[in-house]
DNA sequence: ACCTGAACACCGTTCAAGT
DNA sequence: ACCTGAACACCGTTCAAGT
């Protein structure tokens, strides 16, 4: 309806996102948005209530973008197995995301908005563990290992922003292919091993 | 030397490592921690340069206290196999650290200390490594599983921080015997077994 | 040698006032 | 309806001045 008024929330919603990509949320403040935007303070307070808001409407953006391109890129073919193995090659491609997402688990917390982080999180977990099925794992059995193989992407990105060099030693292709090796075996029967 | 001198930085770094550990770096304030210590920001600045030598000076103290008591729970005997359950079971018992080491992959490395937490995340995967190497993986695969293991508990502590709750779905004793299973299990591409 | 207190910059938030 | 500009609180940092 209030075209004017869609339009300059969506201004800020935009200028915030850009600040979001390239620094992360501690980098969505008001004052530096408004700098990159030529308005002022007043402005952002008309259209929002509060810095949170904008941090929301920053995630919810990123949630909807979220459409998995990683995991499209894993169902280009090929059986399971192969969509396996492709599905890790392309999130160990996907790593350098220096600015973003590494840092998006405990910011998103921290701000309040950790719910988006763990919806994306949850469908992923999905995703992988339907491959898992395909491959003979049970359903229960397929959810955890998925899970844990999120989590230790998530660990890498964790250790390899506190190692802040570049490529570095958590990043290789080796580890992604242990990862892959360590999801998709079993030769231990897990009974015995508890 | 000067002992004065001595056991006012050291007040401030224990008042500054209290909030730490109840709520992460961030938590470590000038003005908060002096509130705590009845003193005023001149006093911080006499001893200290800045807030970043704080926070380093917490950072020192709790690498220094990392005497590994998880590792160390491992130690207690029985073969690698068992001290291997062990290790995993007390890293899973002692995840519950809400305040602290889940938020300080990122926040150290936003605070410039992130080569403590990497060196100590260094020692836990030397430790790691050398039970899978008795277990009977050669150096480099038992090198890579560990960097994996540590990031799966890494991974599953920043979910955990997103989920926000205590208990949790990424908490489970099921998800630490799946990490385990994963971690020690290899029939896809070394298949022998000696 | 050690500390206080006032000042400044930065940023989130409010609000009276403009158009 | 939308925005400006000034104000305030908060916190890191500096510094002249006290003891």
């Amino acid at each position: 309806m209030a075209r004017a008024t869609t339009a300059s929330a969506q201004a800020w919603t935009d200028a915030a996102y850009a600040r979001f990509q390239s620094g992360g949320l501690r980098a969505v403040r008001v004052e530096v948005v408004g700098r990159d935007l030529g308005a002022t303070k007043g402005s952002f307070y008309w259209h929002f209530g509060n810095r949170q808001d904008l941090v929301a409407a920053v995630m919810r953006r990123w949630e909807a973008e979220q459409t998995d391109a990683v995991i499209r890129a894993a169902d280009a073919g090929g059986d399971a197995r192969g969509r396996l193995s492709a599905l890790f090659a392309a999130v160990a491609a996907s790593a350098p995301h220096r600015g973003g997402e590494a840092r998006l688990y405990v910011e998103a917390s921290e701000e309040g908005v950790g719910d988006a982080v763990l919806r994306v999180s949850r469908r992923r977990i999905d995703d992988l563990s339907e491959l898992l099925v395909q491959v003979g794992f049970d359903e229960s059995e397929a959810a955890r290992r998925a899970t844990i193989a999120l989590a230790a992407v998530i660990g890498l990105q964790q250790l390899a922003v506190a190692e802040d060099s570049s490529p570095g030693e958590f990043g290789g292709a080796a580890l992604t292919a242990t990862a892959l090796a360590m999801t998709v075996s079993r030769d231990e029967p897990t009974s015995r091993l508890a």
